[in-house]
DNA sequence: GGAATAGTGTCTCTGAGACACTATCTA
DNA sequence: TAGATAGTGTCTCAGAGACACTATTCC
């Protein structure tokens, strides 16, 4: 009995159009040495078995009660991380992207911080790193549409960045305002003013200072932790740099 | 022989997993006599047979090309606008949205003009109509999560209205700076102080005069109409009312 | 003329940008 | 002490909000 067959037999089943294929992809930024880098795996299987891919995976609809479980499933597979800051990005359905036929991905994009992620060679794949993303490209060839999605999707960061809070999800517990400006500065690509970033940080009610300095290279710095409960603040006025 | 086994037995066939059923809806939003309307139509088919719904329906992959198509073929089909503003807004997936079972839609949101639309009564539905949205529900109930949908798609409105120049794509062709304004207001739910908008507005450079003016009620007004190939403009700053 | 709508002048206020300044550390 | 990084004071500037004003129409 083939996939048709199955379809025709049962009552309301919308499967009376073939469905597409249907997966679920995680850009998983993170910062390492000043850099921004994104999580890939070296394919195992076939097609585009050998290069390196974004991570991601079939719609399990036995284990995973909606879309953004199989996000969060993807992502406790590969780095252990539980509750990151995750926001669906788009979703990609065409004709071409895979070769095996029509497909359709919704793709999430995941901020973690670096700090105490073991990664995790899971079922399935036998390599899996960091790769620094520049001019929102990494080095190695990406399979499938990923590198447009890639480049897609840093963009976006980009504008984000712009007018809301999101960097903060990328740092450690603890930080201070310097290493903060610095995150917002790598994923703009551009100095901020400091007197500037600091009344706009500190004036959002976001942050609550931590017990503590931060004693690395001259003069320490005050210890911030981001507000419990808080989540995304959105300013009401735009960074410079908005083209 | 249960989902492993099919699974391990086949190779590189992406279908071990079953597949989702997948659909694509639209939110058309259009205004009609200074309020907020919503394109619906009766359902004719279980589930849910006999009740108002979203337009959509399922991707065809023989037809269309990507999900856009989909979305603009439904779009063509019911209301015969060939090219509105459209975005995608959010992809829900989940095991009990669909009574028939896990089921994955991508909903779109379209922006038209109401002047000149002519309603169609398609295959498989015998009714259709825009019902009004007054605080981001309409009054009949939806089929699905349609009403979940709805809600979060308006609010997603109200909030790019208050940094971007969207409500252009609900003006007819030419229109007047204080009819502009009227519909800004009906989107936010809220009077905007008419010096800042026409300040805001002309400002963009999104806008140009058009011949003559309108003459209605007392003094005639300026006619505009959008600059050619604009689309959409952000501006740096928001107006008030976000919370 | 009065009412209504279109359109302008101009003040305040907020927050980003610029940049000089002070503070506190190490070498 | 000098150099580096942390942090402040304060001016300018753009654009939103407020609101009084003028302009043009119909009655």
């Amino acid at each position: 009995m083939n996939n048709q067959e199955i379809l025709s037999s049962q009552i309301y089943d919308p499967s009376i159009y073939k469905r597409p294929n249907t997966t679920v992809d995680v850009v998983i930024f993170t910062i390492i040495d000043k850099q921004l880098h994104v999580l890939t795996v070296k394919r195992t299987e076939e097609p585009f078995k050998g290069m390196w891919s974004l991570i991601g995976g079939y719609v399990d609809i036995e284990k995973d009660k909606n879309l953004e479980s199989t996000a969060t499933r993807k992502l406790q597979e590969k780095t252990g991380v539980q509750t990151p800051y995750l926001e669906q990005f788009e979703t990609i359905g065409n004709a071409d992207r895979d070769p095996r036929g029509w497909s359709i991905t919704t793709v999430y994009f995941a901020l973690i911080s670096s700090e105490g992620v073991e990664l995790k060679t899971g079922k399935g794949t036998n390599d899996i790193k960091w790769s620094k993303i520049e001019k929102r490209k990494i080095e190695e060839p990406l399979a499938f549409d990923h590198a447009e999605i890639l480049q897609r999707c840093t963009e976006r960061l980009r504008n984000k960045v712009l007018y809301t809070s999101l960097p903060i999800h990328l740092m450690p517990s603890e930080f201070t305002l310097s290493e903060l400006q610095k995150v917002y500065e790598i994923l703009l690509g551009q100095k901020i003013e400091h007197k500037s970033f600091r009344r706009r940080m500190l004036g959002a009610d976001i942050l609550v200072e931590a017990e503590g300095m931060r004693h690395e290279g001259r003069r320490p710095a005050q210890l911030y932790r981001v507000k419990e409960g808080h989540n995304a603040h959105f300013f009401i006025r735009n960074l410079e740099g908005a083209t």
